[in-house]
DNA sequence: GGTTCCACCCGTAGTCTCCA
DNA sequence: TGGAGACTACGGGTGGAACC
């Protein structure tokens, strides 16, 4: 973790660490996410996945496992967008695990102010980079790949690259699970679906109860199907496939108060 | 010269926060 | 509680670099 403090932020801030007073807290450290991406870059399983990703480009300048490690890394600080993304790279490890050649970090001796200097993989930019690449490509790229071939593509890399990596277990047990992703009631949100739900996030067949009853709301959602290999002692899960999307019949519960938990 | 990619910029709409 | 302003996400446009 990087902080750096001027003389007149330290008492606003240090003294309520000191106190346990904190809005939020990194989940992930620099130095485990730099360990995870010298793993997944030293044994080229990012260079293997891009080899197979469903690119809409049509060549390319920045390598596209670039760009699958900037979205794990996005996920991995819990991002919402891609707005995000300078910061990300600044806090978090993936630009150690990258080394030099992509990029760089410095702390000025002077002010302690922490820089970030990346080299690109073109010559089109007027300023000095502060990210390998612009957060703009990683938001149109992720625009531009059809949906439905990199739904394909992650139900077939996924359990083929856990196959070659010998991290399935032997007993082979597979759950299904079935999530409700909520969005704000915005029609924009292509293909979410308007159910009602209990208290408890669960869906409810509203022919069968009183929507009029407070503890029922109707919410906006995309349901999640996922496929997770465990083992019997739940030590670990693994997703190996999914498939996402909410049309309204698609979405209708199977058992009302039965449904899964929303997330 | 045409095409493609992408860095950079801008406008718009949605969301959030603050305050009366 | 509602309005104003700030913030954020997103789409679209532009222009330069790279390549054929």
């Amino acid at each position: 973790m990087n902080l750096v403090l001027f003389e007149q932020d330290r008492d606003f801030i240090v003294q309520p660490l000191r106190h346990g007073q904190m809005d939020y807290l990194e989940p992930v450290t620099e130095a485990l996410e730099a360990d995870l991406f010298r793993q997944l870059l030293g044994r080229q399983i990012l260079q293997r996945l891009a080899e197979t990703f469903p690119t809409p480009r049509q060549k390319e300048e920045v390598p596209v496992w670039l760009y699958l490690a900037s979205q794990i890394s996005l996920r991995l600080h819990r991002a919402a967008g891609y707005h995000a993304f300078p910061y990300v790279i600044r806090t978090g490890g993936l630009l150690a695990a990258l080394g030099p050649a992509v990029g760089r970090q410095a702390v000025h001796p002077g002010s302690g102010v922490a820089s970030v200097s990346c080299p690109g993989f073109n010559h089109k930019n007027r300023y000095d980079r502060q990210t390998p690449c612009d957060q703009d490509f990683l938001r149109k790229f992720a625009r531009d790949t059809d949906s439905g071939r990199l739904q394909a593509w992650f139900n077939a890399q996924a359990p083929r690259l856990l196959r070659s990596l010998k991290l399935f277990d032997a007993e082979g047990l597979f759950v299904g699970d079935a999530s409700y992703l909520f969005v704000p009631d915005n029609e924009h949100y292509e293909h979410s679906a308007k159910l009602l739900f209990d208290e408890h996030h669960h869906p409810v067949d509203p022919q069968k109860v009183d929507p009029r009853d407070r503890r029922y709301q109707w919410r906006r959602c995309y349901k999640l199907v996922s496929l997770i290999h465990v083992n019997r002692s739940l030590e670990f899960f693994l997703v190996v496939g999914g498939a996402g999307g909410c049309r309204a019949e698609a979405c209708a519960p199977a058992r009302p108060g039965a449904g899964p938990t929303g997330t």
